[in-house]
DNA sequence: CGATAATCGTTATTGATCATATCAAATAGT
DNA sequence: ACTATTTGATATGATCAATAACGATTATCG
């Protein structure tokens, strides 16, 4: 972005245009090697985009993308406690404590004691958190993902999220 | 694998089986919902799962992802100083700093003030550090990305490679 | 039954990763 | 010469991930 800048200033200069070597990546023409075949790098690099964008979308709602996956799986799947949610997303139940301790303050959602097991606590959505969370649902579809078709094609992206699946599910 | 553990524990009391209702997943038959057509959430599933074996695969030359690029990017580009590889990596320069201090400690790269710009440093594997990067390729091709080819198909790797690329160019 | 083990949510703590502000030294720009 | 900027570095904070341990509760089983 600092390069796309100092672009646009350099072309409000027109008189001595191209003296900046066709800037563009300016540090670069650093050769990637054999770090473009690395499925990893590519796969991280691409990830940290898609977060970012995921943020980007429903910023208005101040969801994180593990925020936005809590609640849906809470919504999901009523009467479970916190350590099936927190393994199914593979969050630590300590971790989870804070997270839970996050929402329940912001109202989206509740622990409830259970009454069968007067040890674990019962996670519900509140209104409240069913409203944000068809928000959520809403920018994320119509902003987020339509963005991944466009770019992708929702053929590529359909195979991409299949191969994903694969890897997560066979290795 | 405590659900798997626990079945076999189930199946060597034949007096009254099926009591456990059919095991497998043990805390799931939880239902993901449409979280397993967000692709961020799938990508960085993926994303772990492919660190994860990255390191188990090069667990005896003691190198992260991260470091293997480092090293990979100084062979690749000599003569270049420590803003322009974190740069090309997406590292912070002030984070960069203990991280070279971590490879030059075990003698796999050094910093050398450059001539013409004394504030600079030039960064350069050493004979140890190439010798480590060779070895570190090979375990990589052999079994990391090797893994990969079963699990997906040579022709689905690249096509899942592309995809990344573009989803990183792109986004 | 009662003793022991296991589970649930929680706290505390540590390490790794990531980001920002700031600095001295060196260089560039004017 | 005077000011900007750049480079590597330090300090610091935020976030995330991982482990150990605890009180309360429930399960196991002798």
């Amino acid at each position: 972005m600092t390069a796309s800048r100092t672009a646009e200033l350099n072309a409000s200069k027109p008189g001595k245009a191209r003296e900046v070597v066709e800037d563009h990546e300016e540090a670069s023409q650093i050769k990637m090697g054999e770090l473009s075949e690395l499925l990893g790098y590519s796969l991280k690099r691409a990830q940290l985009r898609i977060f970012d964008d995921f943020i980007r979308c429903v910023a208005s709602l101040n969801l994180t993308p593990a925020q936005f996956s809590v609640l849906l799986l809470i919504d999901r799947n009523p009467g479970r406690n916190q350590t099936e949610i927190a393994n199914t997303l593979g969050i630590l139940r300590p971790n989870f404590v804070a997270m839970l301790d996050s929402l329940e303050s912001r109202e989206l959602c509740v622990r409830v004691r259970s009454a069968n097991d007067r040890r674990s606590h019962i996670l519900m959505l509140t209104d409240n958190g069913r409203t944000i969370l068809a928000r959520a649902k809403k920018l994320v579809a119509t902003k987020h993902e339509a963005r991944l078709n466009e770019v992708l094609g929702p053929a590529n992206r359909t195979a991409l999220l299949e191969m994903l699946a694969t890897l997560a599910r066979d290795f």
